[in-house]
DNA sequence: CGTAAACTTGATCCAGTTCAAAGATGGTGG
DNA sequence: CCACCATCTTTGAACTGGATCAAGTTTACG
């Protein structure tokens, strides 16, 4: 099964009992799963594509909170905090996701402390990457975002290394907090470092350079 | 006891053994808690004072991150996710806090459901407030994300209000993710809508006006 | 009261947004 | 398999919000 972050943590019992009242079905690019201020009645788990979550101003303008991607949690906070959602969902691909009734996830987790576990652990990697994020938007100019995604993202022993961005440049330049006209500029200015941009196909070859922008 | 918030949301037995393991001491201002990186081995709990966290760059420019004020917790994605401190935390004044040992925590917490819920409330709210900054940083220039500070600390019916910032207003700041100088501009191009400022008092005469700013 | 710290104000500068338009991509049906 | 069209991306130019630096000014507190 390919929600394996979620269920692969916990023992069978409370696998069993969450893949009881797992709903699995498919989106649409752009479909939108939920809006703020709606009544929160559902926890997700993405198994393909990516789930983009953002807020909005009153003008309509939206700033992406976070990206979710196949095995991540949506809507953790929800289980015990309950009420509404904070903020808009909607899928940035076509993407399969599980539906979980969250009322029904607060009953179990009240009973299998491995479930509550397993979502006091995504709760807490979210957080922590809120806080980089909060972070990195205060402190960093656009190529060095960028280039720290890069490096995250070949994550390795300091040679050249090579990859494809998992999705489109526009969504990649609203999760670093950046108009996609600002990302483009930032990888033009990081061909002069060493890095290769072709469509989705991405060259790094001297990570420690890129480290040291 | 002052650490109200934590512990009246717990059940008597849950409270006694809380209780049981907290050490209480008083921080002068700029005394460092912990720096990010350092192996984590203790959750606070502030009872009186404010203590900044933040996050540094390479070359010592600080970035904050939250702000945590009286019955608020400080590391509670550490109880289930271990490992290190992801940030550093600075007495913004002199404080009092209660200390409690990670690894006891983690084990009345594996034992006592109550307590699981109250570290998975506040690390919930937590998240939602850090979503809420991020969007606020993206969305909102200065004068906008003071007058929702404003607001949002008057929380008022609508008619005029006046309070005291807890806080040196360069702490403010930090919070909203502006340097003193951009906080003071916000705060005289305010005067033009009814805010009125002296040292840390605030005035604002029409909650409604600053809303449509 | 006097001094150190906090705050304000002014001037300059720069990163990133916005708007506009040209250029590349990729998925689709013929 | 190729051509086509919508969509995404890049590039350019102008503008702007906020950072930074540098003085002054006020505040708080011993």
């Amino acid at each position: 099964m390919l929600s394996s972050r979620l269920l692969s943590q916990l023992g069978v019992e409370s696998a069993a009992a969450m893949m009881e009242i797992a709903a699995i079905g498919t989106l649409p690019a752009r479909q939108i799963l939920f809006r703020e201020g709606e009544a929160a009645d559902t926890l997700f788990c993405v198994l393909s594509g990516y789930i983009r979550v953002y807020k909005l101003d009153p003008d309509g303008r939206e700033a992406d909170v976070e990206l979710y991607g196949p095995g991540d949690l949506i809507g953790v906070s929800l289980v015990f905090d309950g009420g509404r959602y904070t903020a808009t969902a909607q899928a940035a691909e076509p993407s399969t996701l599980a539906r979980f009734d969250l009322k029904r996830v607060r009953e179990i987790a009240g009973r299998r402390p491995d479930l509550a576990l397993v979502l006091m652990n995504a709760l807490s990697e979210q957080l922590a990457s809120a806080y980089s994020n909060l972070a990195n938007d205060r402190l960093h100019t656009a190529p060095q975002r960028v280039a720290r995604y890069l490096l995250d993202n070949c994550a390795h022993d300091g040679k050249a290394a090579s990859f494809r961005l998992p999705y489109q440049k526009s969504l990649l330049a609203g999760k670093l907090g950046l108009a996609p006209e600002a990302l483009s500029r930032a990888f033009s200015m990081l061909r002069g470092h060493g890095v290769n941009v072709r469509g989705r196909f991405v060259q790094v070859e001297d990570p420690e350079a890129l480290r040291r922008i």
